[in-house]
DNA sequence: TGAAAAACGAGAATAGAATATCAATTTCAC
DNA sequence: GTGAAATTGATATTCTATTCTCGTTTTTCA
């Protein structure tokens, strides 16, 4: 059975609070202001089982660590700013995906991600 | 100065002339058939200079090892075998990719990933 | 409240790709 | 052909995100 501790509430608040996908360490950080002392295998036990029960979704983009987001969010990409290396949602999709198949390929999912610098980062420049 | 090798050359034709992406391992299992007893660290360390001098191209897809193609390749995305593992050249691109970034964001390039099965473990299941 | 089960935190251990090391071999310019 | 410089192959080492270990603490529920 599973308990309810600090921990992990803290945590869940966290994942679901963001505006953008976080990292094992980002999430530790965040919330360590909850629950001071809260140690990173904490998060990642804690994580793991989420992804498990299917409430984060875990998402690996090349060149940055694995980041976590709440998986109740609807189908979307990322944008990944290679100036902060923070990630963020991009809001919707494209169509025609399947056209780019070559025939008697069968397509389950797909993934776009789109790097360049974010808009902080543009106006900081 | 560089040096031009059995090995090198071994390497840069198997990378060549493939129809698809490899592995470190398996550009190392494909020289082996030219240069017997060819090093893994050969192959990495020729690999990471043609990457350097841009004739090969790294490429990052989450779940597999990172694989080298041909950099004279035109612009294309890849299509991952969930089934062998594989990865494959798409042909072509999408348009609109700009429409999905918010404003304020710059794009500097995209990745495309198609996850399935392809049409060899299709037709074999 | 008490006891069993689960979770915690700190730090050690793991795993696997990539790099470094180094003696032996190969390449190249002359 | 010769010697300096580069490369090779085997293996040790590094690196770092994640998992494991384990003694302690917290949660749950009768």
């Amino acid at each position: 059975m599973a308990y309810k501790t600090r921990q992990r509430d803290a945590i869940w608040q966290v994942v679901v609070s963001s505006a953008r996908p976080l990292t094992a360490q980002e999430i530790c950080a965040e919330a360590a202001k909850s629950v001071e002392g809260i140690g990173i295998a904490t998060v990642y036990r804690a994580l793991k089982q989420m992804v498990e029960e299917g409430q984060v979704r875990h998402i690996d983009v090349p060149g940055v660590q694995p980041h976590y987001e709440n998986a109740a969010l609807s189908h979307h990409h990322f944008f990944l700013c290679e100036e902060c290396k923070r990630l963020f949602d991009l809001a919707g999709c494209l169509r025609g995906i399947a056209n780019l198949l070559p025939s008697g390929y069968r397509m389950k999912r797909h993934e776009i991600v789109i790097y360049g610098e974010c808009a902080g980062c543009v106006s900081r420049a």
